[in-house]
DNA sequence: ACTAGTACATAGTAACGCTGAATAGCGGGG
DNA sequence: CCCCGCTATTCAGCGTTACTATGTACTAGT
């Protein structure tokens, strides 16, 4: 990965994290998949991992371990009120983000 | 500032500085003082400082020393042909971010 | 027994932005 | 004159985050 997009990613990949766990629940081993899929090409298990024990240990999520049959028990995360109140705050902060961005792309070709 | 736009800035702080830079040469302070006017409310000086610093020793800028009538000798950073060409990396990252976002926050509404 | 795929966890590292303070030059008011 | 306020830069120390690399554990197939 890129060292750029590593930096971007910071705070960002959180948010991505809780917005997919607004649609649906999930646990790891699929985030991680389904954000490969989603074209960041090699994040890191360990990351994920990291990243889902400090919003559990936040309370923005809710944990179930559910039994698989493909081996060890799954840990499903799903966003709790508490998780979609801080989700929505991200959205405003990234809004924010966005908006002074595009400007200043716009003003670049002047 | 919110912890969560902290973690936001990392890594495009830097982009929106170059791209700052990009339209016109600066110094140190006057891009704190535009860093707040465009909303970024309390962007540490120390902050901005340490980012030229590290831009500079990347060799993105081109530095030229101005006296002040008004205090100490400012240090006026313009974006050299490298700088434009990570500038421009930033962008396409940027993108990428932007769009996977984009698509997640679209799919929140179903 | 060995391998591969599934699933989670963690110690150590690097990078970035923030806090808080220090330094230094210049101007004007008490 | 001296201190205050504005301009302008610098630095040490801290917290948070993502990455690297490794280890654990369960199941199924050979």
């Amino acid at each position: 990965m890129g060292k750029q997009l590593t930096e971007m990613l910071k705070g960002t990949l959180e948010g991505i994290v809780l917005a997919l766990l607004l649609g649906r629940p999930a646990y790891g081993y699929e985030i991680t998949a389904w954000l490969r899929d989603q074209g960041f090409s090699d994040i890191a298990e360990g990351t994920i991992y990291a990243l889902l024990v400090r919003i559990e240990q936040r309370g923005l999520v809710d944990v179930e371990k559910v039994p698989s049959e493909k081996g060890p028990p799954r840990k499903v995360y799903s966003l709790n009120a508490q998780g979609r109140a801080y989700l929505e705050e991200f959205w405003r902060n990234w809004s924010f983000l966005t908006e002074r961005l595009e400007q200043l792309r716009e003003g670049e070709q002047t």
